[in-house]
DNA sequence: GTATTTATTGCAAATATTCGCAATAAATAC
DNA sequence: GTATTTATTGCGAATATTTGCAATAAATAC
């Protein structure tokens, strides 16, 4: 069963109806093989068919993140990224400076999840989170 | 001297000019309770003076993050709100089910800051972090 | 298969945020 | 103090995202 089907079938047991334009916007972010805007996958959608208006994109890609099935970043690039969870797990360090992202290792971050966990028994979305901050280069020039 | 005075200070030493709007801008972010939206901090200021048009609103806050002065976070509310770091620091926890905020205390993550600049040599910005994920009431709500 | 219920879509309008560019004004040198 | 330099502002337009509402269609019961 492929990871689309997963997430559909997953769907339709918590009670939301399937639309061909969910499958559609599921597939094609299911298969991108980066994060990608809103307006990528209504573009990628109107190739093969008639357009899926772009708010029921925007309203189907909420509907993955606040579902679990799809991680939401801001990349600082001036529009939200989405991504399923079919890529492995890992970090964005964000440089505020010069927009760098430097993918980390999510071992990093066990720990937190952990604590998250026992201390206010919180499930936090920890899998591909963006953490902004001053990179290494861009640490030397704030010095004076 | 006072919290705007030093942020201000800092700037004019780093080569920004100060104009009455940033001024303005500093000081209403500064003496603000909560967390505050950039229409918010544009209404405030337009009691008290002729208006501050809200592209240089948005422009100031982003130098503030930018510059290290103040924390801009998505707390799922339909935009974004700034503060300065005058308050203590502490995380976020945004239940994506039910928008319910959460504060944590700073000190559990801690081991993260040390960890991601020991092997990343990233200095993030973690003391008013958000982190999404699922609240202890809605986990129960999921499981069918 | 058809009828019923109601979640989902498309559309247009509202809101949030960014950007290009000419006019303004802060900092600097004199 | 004035002149010079150029960062910053205000404006209007562009872009990103959300929302209200009537029309459509998925799921369910028959």
């Amino acid at each position: 069963m492929t990871h689309c089907h997963t997430i559909i079938t997953e769907l339709r047991e918590r009670g939301y109806r399937i639309t061909p334009q969910r499958e559609m916007i599921i597939h094609a972010i299911a298969h991108s093989p980066h994060h990608i805007t809103a307006e990528e996958i209504s573009d990628k959608l109107q190739e093969h068919t008639n357009a899926i208006n772009i708010a029921t994109v925007y309203r189907t890609l909420d509907l993955l993140w606040q579902e679990g099935f799809a991680c939401r970043n801001d990349l600082s690039e001036g529009k939200v990224v989405y991504a399923t969870f079919n890529h492995g797990p890992h970090i964005h360090l964000v440089c505020r400076k010069c927009t760098q992202v430097i993918d980390a290792d999510i071992e990093i971050i066990q720990p937190l999840r952990e604590n998250l966990y026992r201390h206010y028994h919180f499930l936090p979305d920890l899998d591909h989170i963006s953490i902004f901050g001053i990179c290494d280069r861009c640490k030397e020039m704030v010095s004076p």
